[in-house]
RNA sequence: GCCGCCCUAGCUCAGUUGGUUAGAGCGCCAGAUUGUGGCUCUGGAGGUCUCCCGUUCGAUCCGGGAGGGCGGUACCA
C-alpha cells in the first residue's frame, strides 16, 4: 500500500466529464438519427484527427510563451506546434484544401465527434464536447444556405425535439456591414466592437447595446467594458437595424430594405437573403420554423454573408423551479474565406454546427428521453462456486433468445447479488440452487414487479413469505418467461 | 483574464468565541433473516477539517499565498 500522500487523487481533470450509459446512450441516437437526415441530403461522413498542427488551425498560433492559450497545444518530435481541434470547421478548411484537386465540388460533408477549448469552464460548458457539424464547400449559392438551413431543422426534429420548438434565426453579415460603411465605420476593429455588442442584445437589453455602441458600459460587477466608439446617430441606426424584425421572411427583408438599402453591400445581402427565403418556401421550411432575425449576428470574425443561429423556444423548470430558457443551441454561416487561408484562393462554404450534449439535455428538458432510461442485462444468480458451468449454460440460453444477460462474478453471497442485479437496473433475476437444478425448475423474480410489490409490505416476514414477484417454472419455460417480463417492462 | 462569495466524511451540512478523542442525516459495507433488492433494528468502514507558509505554548478556526468550486463580467477561432 502506498502512503496516502503519495497516492493519486482520483478526480476527471477540470472540464472534463464522465458520461455514463443514459447519456451516452442518449448522445448515440441524436447523433444516428441525424447522420440518416444528412446522409439523405447528399453528405457524406468525414472523419479527421484530433490533432491539427497550430498553424491550420487559424489566428491563435501557440507561441513558446502561452503554448496553450484557448487551445489544448503540444510539441511534436520535429518541434511543430501542433494542437487539438476546437471545431470542425478548421479541420475541414485544412482537409477540403489539402485535397481540393481530386473533391467533387461542391463538396457536401458531415462530421460528429469532441473538440477541445483550454477555457475556464462553466455550468453546460466543458473543455471537452462533441459537435456535429455539416458544411457544404465551393457553393456560394444562396440555395447552399437555405438547404444547410433546411437539413438543420430536420435534423433537429429527427434527433427528437418537437416539431416547431425550435427556430433558425438568420441574418446576413452584409448588411450590417453595408450600413456600417454608411455611417462611416470603416475600421475592422470598430466593426468587430459592433458586432460584439449586438450580439449581446439578447442578454444586455437594447439600452445596454446601446452604451456599447457608444462609449461603453459598467455592470453590476464594476467592470467596465469599453464600446466601439460609435456617435449617437450610428448606434440608434444600429439598434433600428436589430429591431426592424418582423413576422414572415419576405416582410422582414423588405423592412430592412428601407433601413440599409442603397449601399452595394447591403444590397448584396438582401439578395441573398431573398433567395435564400425562396429556396426555403420551396423545401417547405415555413416561418414557424425559420425567420430572418437581424439582431442575430454571431461573435465571429470569419463569417462574410449569411449567418444563423438555432434557438430552443423550450422552457423549462429545471430541479430547483428555477425557470431555464435553453436559448441557443447552434449556429452556422457562410465562411468564403477560410479555404483561401491554405490555398490563396477564395472558396465559398456555408455550414451549421451544434452541440450534441446541449441538444441532450433540451431532450431531456423537454421529456424526450423517457425512453432512454438504460436497462441491465438479466442477471444469473451464483448460487454455488461449483455449479459455474450450469450458470454459465443459462445465460447463454437467455442470450440466445436476443436477452442481455450475465452470470454473477464477484464474491458476495445470495443477498448481494440482488442488490447488484438491482443497481444495474436488470430486468430480472434467474435463481437456480439445489432445490431447482434437482426439480429441473427456474426461479425468476420480475425486479420491477417485485420492487412495486415491496413497497406495500411493512412486514419483514410476510414480505420474506411473499417472494414479491418470483415465479417458479420448467426450466423449458425460462426464455419465455424472461421475454414476458421484458415486453411487460 | 478581472470582480465578489465559498471550501469540514462519497453527498448535503452542523460545530469549535484558538485547547487534548470533530458530529448528524443520507449513502456505503455487514449482521439480525437455511436461498432473496424493499421495511425495521444493530454494528462497522470512511476525515492530514483543500494545500503551503506565517502568528501562537497550541491552528480546522486568525493572517498571507496557492489550488478548487459558485456567481457576475470579458473572451469564445
Amino acid at each position: 500500500m502506498t502512503d496516502a500522500s503519495q497516492r493519486p487523487e482520483a478526480r476527471a481533470p477540470r472540464g472534463f466529464v464522465d458520461r455514463r450509459a443514459r447519456d451516452v446512450v442518449a448522445e448515440r441516437r441524436i447523433l444516428a438519427a441525424v447522420s440518416g437526415v444528412y446522409e439523405q441530403w447528399g453528405f457524406e461522413p468525414l472523419e479527421t484527427g484530433a490533432f491539427e498542427y497550430a498553424d491550420a488551425l487559424g489566428k491563435f498560433l501557440p507561441d513558446a510563451d502561452r503554448p496553450n492559450e484557448g487551445v489544448f497545444a503540444l510539441q511534436d518530435d520535429d518541434e511543430q506546434w501542433m494542437a487539438l481541434r476546437y471545431d470542425l470547421t478548421a479541420p475541414l478548411a485544412r482537409f477540403a484544401a489539402q485535397n481540393w484537386e481530386t473533391l467533387p465540388k461542391p463538396f457536401r460533408r458531415y462530421a460528429y465527434g469532441p473538440v477541445w477549448r483550454n477555457e475556464k469552464p462553466g455550468p453546460g460548458r466543458f473543455r471537452e464536447f462533441v459537435q456535429c457539424d455539416a458544411d457544404t464547400v465551393g457553393s456560394a449559392r444562396p440555395e447552399a444556405d437555405a438547404e444547410i438551413i433546411a437539413m438543420a431543422v430536420q435534423g433537429l426534429e429527427a434527433a427528437g425535439l418537437p416539431a416547431g420548438s425550435a427556430l433558425i434565426k438568420i441574418n446576413n453579415r452584409k448588411l450590417l456591414n453595408g450600413l456600417m460603411a454608411a455611417a462611416g465605420v470603416t475600421e475592422d476593429a470598430q466593426k468587430l466592437g459592433v458586432l460584439r455588442a449586438v450580439d449581446k442584445l439578447d442578454r444586455l437589453g437594447p439600452d445596454g447595446v446601446r452604451l456599447l455602441l457608444g462609449e461603453g458600459r459598467l455592470d453590476e460587477s464594476g467592470a467596465f467594458t469599453k464600446g466601439a466608439g460609435l456617435n449617437a446617430a450610428a448606434a440608434e441606426r444600429v439598434l433600428a437595424f436589430t429591431a426592424a424584425g418582423v413576422g414572415g421572411r419576405a416582410e422582414t427583408i423588405a423592412k430592412l430594405a428601407d433601413v440599409v438599402g442603397g449601399s452595394a453591400e447591403g444590397d448584396e445581402g438582401l439578395a441573398e437573403l431573398a433567395a435564400i427565403d425562396a429556396a426555403l418556401t420551396a423545401l417547405g421550411v415555413a416561418a414557424d420554423r425559420a425567420i430572418v432575425d437581424p439582431s442575430v449576428v454571431r461573435g465571429l470574425e470569419y463569417y462574410t454573408g449569411a449567418v444563423f443561429e438555432a434557438e430552443l423556444l423550450l422552457q423549462t423548470t429545471d430541479e430547483k423551479g428555477q425557470k431555464v430558457t435553453f436559448g441557443s443551441i447552434g449556429g452556422g454561416g457562410r465562411y468564403d474565406d477560410l479555404v483561401a487561408r491554405f490555398t490563396g484562393e477564395r472558396t465559398p462554404a456555408t455550414g451549421f454546427s451544434f452541440g450534441v450534449s446541449r441538444l441532450a439535455a433540451a431532450l431531456r428538458a423537454a421529456g424526450r428521453d423517457a425512453a432512454s432510461a438504460v436497462r441491465g442485462p438479466v442477471v444469473v444468480i451464483a448460487f454455488d462456486q461449483a455449479r459455474m458451468a450450469d450458470y454459465f449454460a443459462l445465460a447463454a440460453e437467455i442470450r440466445a433468445v436476443g436477452i442481455p444477460a450475465e452470470v454473477y462474478l464477484g464474491q458476495s453471497g445470495m443477498k448481494a447479488q440482488m442488490k447488484y442485479a438491482d443497481r444495474r437496473r436488470a430486468p430480472a433475476a434467474v435463481i437456480v440452487g439445489e432445490d431447482e437444478l434437482a426439480a429441473g425448475t427456474v426461479t425468476i423474480k420480475d425486479l420491477d414487479l417485485g420492487r412495486e410489490l415491496a413497497s406495500k409490505v411493512t412486514d419483514n416476514a410476510e414480505w420474506r413469505e411473499q417472494r414479491p414477484g418470483q415465479q417458479t417454472l420448467a426450466r423449458a419455460e425460462m426464455a419465455s418467461a424472461l421475454r414476458r417480463i421484458l415486453d411487460a417492462g
